[in-house]
RNA sequence: GGGCGCGUAGCUCAGCUGGCCAGAGCACCUCGUUUACACCGAGGGGGUCGCCCGUUCGAGUCGGGCCGCGCCCACCA
């Protein structure tokens, strides 16, 4: 340690992680059962991804977490692995060929997904080197990814199983349709944004003569129309409903149906129904049973289908020539502006095209009602509770999944197909000849939703599961709340026979110091790896730990800062330490005088207080309740209040002993800083852990508890800073110690002395001020170092303010409501609060 | 359209089940080289708790309304 009074942040951390990882500390073995032991299982990062500040502060809260249980003595895992992650991997693999001049196609798929797999051996370990950055202490030793060969097992295991059970099937449906990736996507992959189209009123003419007119956005469309549909209510047109409308540039006949769907107070109150390309239309199709028409094409172009005046025709196309052609034949009624929202790709950002295609569903009812079922009954406890009734009206809702996807890089489907009708689902190729295997792979999200069991071995009977599943807390983003948690839960019920967590903190979103979304795209992104280059890991795991609520929150670098002076503080209240105390000295609890009994009451306070916040999810206050300790206790007052002592080795050994259990006390949360002091720190104990990191945290002592030194330290502050107040203002120099005389202040001189740079005196003298604080006069008396009017001054000052505050108090006590119906204890507290004030004004 | 949440010091935020003079960090001002720390210490200034009504002995805290902002869900073409 020696001259140095800063600790460097960017020379000790490496250095430090690299004796965790050789220690093996991260790396439990699977013995004892799950009950007993503490996991986790990490949200598994994209492949593709780099750590974004949302993982910094996930990855503060886990390790947070997993630190204080692993020093509570519980075996602690927490899970590492990569995801996959289909479209953005498969994407970003694209790009890097398409730069090369080459492109998947002229690949093909075996050799594209070579190059995908060869792009995740280079580049893959990127963000589990920056977890480690960030002190995570993941276990790097068992590191699974979701296209492994064993977890790819499972996810055959659970397709084949749901497959037989019934619950996934091959539908003809409407999907969303991203034409930009060419893929179906799921609905939770579908963001609305708001757009502004036209609306077209259009003319179908009538069978009997005359026209019925609708409205639409999508004109082209109309191409595939199947009806025209009417609220069933609605007087205007019941007379046509079962009657016929003719198709314009198509001349179809359409019948004109009702339907409870249609608006009579939206558009003209008439429908044209598309069931080929709209989610309303389709359910109303199904209802009346309709052809379904398909115009659109997965290359976004009108399809033979729509006729050889349109086919070919991108859809944008399409919709200039359909409304020529309409304005042309005389068909056009009118067009007015329109904002509405629809629906876009979030991956590749196209406007989702509603298609009707084969694709492959899982049912849903049945998983949901379970998985709801183990957040209503407290098997799954989500935090904070607003989320989880966001998972229950999600499930209650609870749609068919689209689970199949036209991409290359992703579990293929376990299903092959032979002739017309022959269908073979099931984890090995069925003998004989001409079969042919599904091409399309599965959502991303369905091999994650067995990220808790499959990384643990799942189906084998492997004893990772037995000792740690389940896990105990998923954290997480709110955003996959749905797209994930929600699908763990159930599959692990279905499949590992358990919830997969207990407990599910939803943490907050970090956005730009502006209030706008932190995006690369916007510029607003704040790099977690350079605010640790600049602060260190440990300022930044508290920064974010500190700032972090049940809110989205702004990122604010002045609470890295905070963490950053923390840091600095307990490197030099170590150092303070190391320098006086007695040689030989061991950490030992040994209170000889007030305040030690003091600060080993207010350790355990600290103690109890930031295990119970942890506990509670509440990482805020656990940061800044540690920041207060050691500013506000630990180094303001207890290391103050030493100096001037004798550093004897009893008064050595309980300083020593403060300062260790303060570093297992802030370890969970700066893990590095305290490491690195854990080390500087003399033991008597040869038996204590080399590594603070693995070191136990003992229960907590309610021996120490001392509510009486807590009282009378309090008095001591008090006094000291109504003192220390009165010399500022009164102008006394800063070395000047002043002699003074107070009546009641028994044993708590000595400390006043100390910090407040006085001398207690007896003898009659006329004092020049009276200061007061917690019922304790002091008299300042006669010195050449006080100027009599700056003290006289301030001594009116205060007369006035306590005047002011005892009338208000006389105020509240001579209400008889007050005293009649407040609590005792509320009244009760009020007259005493009077009485001091009064003494204190009496004394002045 | 429905739901959730936010609006407290110049800035970013705490204030749990209503009750000691509304707090913290940063910024600002004054002072300071006393046996850790100037990435420091001591002290200070600064708030109609968005607005209006109401409940209550008492409201930043509860209820209603309004204004401003954010997020989630949603099949009115």
């Amino acid at each position: 340690m020696g001259d140095r009074t800063r600790y460097e942040p960017s020379e000790a951390e490496p250095r430090i992680l690299a004796r965790w990882l050789e220690s093996g500390l991260f790396h439990p073995e699977p013995v004892g059962s799950a009950q007993e032991n503490v996991s986790i299982a990490v949200p598994p990062p994209n492949v593709t991804g780099a750590l974004h500040m949302g993982h910094a502060l996930n990855g503060a809260i886990q390790d947070t977490i997993i630190r204080l249980a692993r020093m509570r003595g519980r075996r602690a895992k927490w899970i590492l692995g990569t995801d996959h992650a289909g479209i953005a991997t498969q994407r970003q693999v694209e790009k890097r060929l398409e730069a090369q001049g080459t492109s998947r196609e002229e690949l093909g798929r075996e050799r594209f997904t070579e190059a995908v797999w060869a792009w995740r051996e280079e580049f893959g370990g990127q963000m589990i080197e920056q977890f480690k950055r960030l002190g995570a202490s993941l276990d790097y030793a068992d590191e699974r990814f979701t296209l492994d060969a064993d977890y790819a097992r499972a996810v055959l295991e659970v397709f084949v199983a749901l497959y037989e059970q019934g619950l996934i099937y091959r539908d003809h449906r409407l999907i969303n349709w991203d034409p930009g990736l060419r893929t179906a996507v799921s609905d939770l992959e579908v963001q609305e944004r708001e757009v502004q189209d036209t609306l077209f009123h259009i003319a179908y003419p009538l069978a009997g003569g005359g026209e019925i007119v609708v409205a639409t956005v999508r004109p082209e469309t109309m191409l595939a129309d199947t009806a025209v549909a009417v609220n069933p209510d609605d007087e205007r047109y019941a007379h046509l409903v079962g009657s016929t409308a003719t198709l314009p540039l198509v001349g179809r006949e359409l019948p004109i149906i009702a339907d409870e769907h249609v608006k009579t107070d939206f558009g003209t109150g008439a429908l044209k129904i598309t069931p080929g390309h709209d989610p309303n239309d389709f359910e109303i199709g199904r209802r009346h049973g309709l052809d379904e028409l398909t115009v659109i094409g997965e290359d976004g172009r009108m399809t033979a289908q729509a006729g050889e005046r349109f086919a070919g025709l991108t859809v944008a196309d399409a919709q200039a020539a359909v409304l020529a052609a309409l304005r042309e034949e005389g068909f056009l009624r009118a067009q007015e502006p329109y904002l509405h929202v629809v629906p876009f790709s979030e991956r590749s950002g196209a406007r989702i095209e509603p298609l009707i295609s084969l694709q492959w569903f899982m049912r849903m009812e049945e998983l949901a009602g379970p998985a709801a079922d183990a957040v209503r009954d407290g098997r799954v406890r989500i935090h904070p509770e607003s989320q989880a009734r966001r998972y229950l009206a999600w499930l209650e809702e609870i749609r068919p999944w689209c689970i199949s996807r036209q991409l290359w890089w992703g579990h293929q489907l376990p299903v092959w197909y032979r002739g017309e009708g022959e269908v073979h689902v099931g984890r090995e190729a069925p003998a004989g000849e001409g079969w042919e295997r599904d091409p399309d792979v599965l959502d991303t999200w369905f091999s994650s939703a067995l990220w808790p069991f499959a990384t643990l071995g799942w189906p084998d009977d492997d004893p990772r599961l037995r000792a740690f599943y389940p896990t105990d807390v998923l954290s997480t983003a709110r955003e996959i709340l749905f797209l994930w948690v929600a699908r763990m839960v159930m599959m692990g019920l279905r499949f590992a026979g358990d919830v997969p967590f207990t407990d599910v903190y939803v943490h907050s979103v970090i956005q730009a110091p502006d209030g706008r979304r932190m995006s690369k795209s916007l510029g607003t992104g704040i790099d977690p790896l350079g605010e640790i280059e600049r602060d260190g890991a440990d300022a930044v795991r508290f920064g974010l730990l500190a700032m972090s609520s049940t809110q989205d929150v702004r990122y604010n670098p002045e609470k890295v800062g905070q963490g950053r002076a923390l840091a600095t503080k307990l490197f030099n209240a170590a150092r303070f330490a190391l320098l006086n105390v007695a040689p030989g000295a061991a950490p030992a609890p040994r209170p000889t005088a007030l305040e030690d009994r003091w600060i080993l009451s207010r350790l355990r306070a600290a103690k109890a207080d930031l295990a119970a916040q942890v506990d509670g999810f509440d990482f805020a206050r656990a940061a800044l309740g540690l920041y207060d300790f050691v500013y506000g206790e630990l180094c303001d007052w207890y290391l103050e209040f030493t100096k001037g002592r004798a550093f004897d080795d009893d008064l050595s050994a309980t300083v020593l002993h403060v300062v260790e259990e303060t570093l297992k006390l802030a370890h969970p949360i700066m893990p590095f800083v305290t490491e690195e002091l854990w080390e500087l720190v003399p033991t008597g104990d040869p038996a204590r852990p080399p590594l603070l990191a693995a070191a136990h945290i003992a229960p907590e002592a309610d021996a120490l508890a001392d509510p009486d030194a807590e009282a009378q330290v309090a008095r001591v502050i008090a006094v000291v800073t109504a003192l220390r107040r009165w010399r500022d203002e009164a102008g006394v120099r800063r070395g000047a110690v002043l002699p003074v005389r107070a009546e009641a202040i028994d044993g708590l001189a000595p400390l006043v002395e100390r910090l407040a740079r006085v001398r207690f005196e007896g003898g009659e003298d006329e004092p020049v001020a009276t200061v007061t604080a917690a019922g304790i006069a002091v008299d300042v008396l006669p010195t050449e170092e006080v100027d009599t009017g700056a003290a006289q001054r301030r001594v009116t000052d205060q007369r006035e303010h306590l005047r002011g505050e005892i009338a208000r108090a006389e105020g509240k006590l001579a209400n008889e409501g007050f005293v009649g119906k407040a609590p005792p204890p509320v009244v009760e507290a009020e007259r005493d609060k009077l009485t001091r004030l009064r003494t204190e004004l009496e004394a002045l």
